[in-house]
DNA sequence: TATTGTTATACTCTATAACTATA
DNA sequence: TATAGTTATAGAGTATAACAATA
């Protein structure tokens, strides 16, 4: 029995993560938040920065540096949105897409070495568990 | 099957939580990670500032203003410890316990709220994991 | 009038470095 | 020399308010 809270139990569990897929992403010279951003902006359909903001649950303000950043490190590009003068359409390069194709397995391996502390039969249900909860 | 991952699941995760446990604790002038400084201090032998510090694995300087906060509220008091006048012994005060007594079932109550969503024989199952990849 | 991107600004959380008093 | 508490400071990460361009 744990008298530890579930708040504590959540942020500690994130840091810990964080140890397994900051070393993980590092080669790829992006962390976990701007592969999520790339996750994003990988989609059929291309985005506008309010709209990728909105799927990460992110404010516009903080989605306009994290464009910035990865524009810098030439993984996504804004261009005029066809249709709306307002919208940016954020896509990715094609330095980015192939930085996601190598980051996504890397991050993948490293939830793998993290959830191994749980026995095998355990790691799907956590996982889905937590998607539920979300 | 999610596409999202572990980190972010996780983030959000605490968000939503905290959504359930700010207004639960809201009424007693505290938030989440006070209880947990709270939590800390109500042992049996009293504890250092940095004893503290390191059981929750936050910096000795944060605890400074924890406690600051705390003893702020009434909560907690800070007296000379016996045996090494270098250290604070940081205990409760007669209405910290009483907040305790009366916070920890309104924080359990909101995680048991936030935990809902998972079907009954998972619930148990998700914070024993949690607690095992802490 | 409302929306998108942007900038300026501020607030929270946290840590590092340096000081002080003790050991 | 080393440790406990403290202060000053700085760095993330985030949000709110206000502005320009466009709808």
């Amino acid at each position: 029995m744990s008298s530890r809270r579930l708040g504590y139990l959540l942020k500690h569990a994130a840091l810990r993560l964080a140890e397994f897929t900051g070393p993980a992403l590092a080669p790829y010279g992006i962390d976990g938040r701007e592969l999520g951003v790339l996750s994003v902006i990988d989609a059929p359909e291309p985005l506008s920065q309010q709209e990728a903001a909105q799927r990460l649950g992110i404010d516009r303000t903080t989605m306009v540096a994290m464009v910035d950043a990865l524009e810098g490190k030439g993984l996504v590009a804004r261009r005029p949105h066809p249709g709306d003068r307002r919208k940016n359409a954020v896509e990715l390069t094609e330095r980015g897409r192939e930085t996601m194709r190598l980051a996504v397995p890397a991050v993948e391996e490293a939830e793998r070495a993290f959830l191994s502390a749980l026995p095998q039969d355990e790691r799907r249900l956590f996982h889905d568990a937590l998607d539920r909860l979300v």
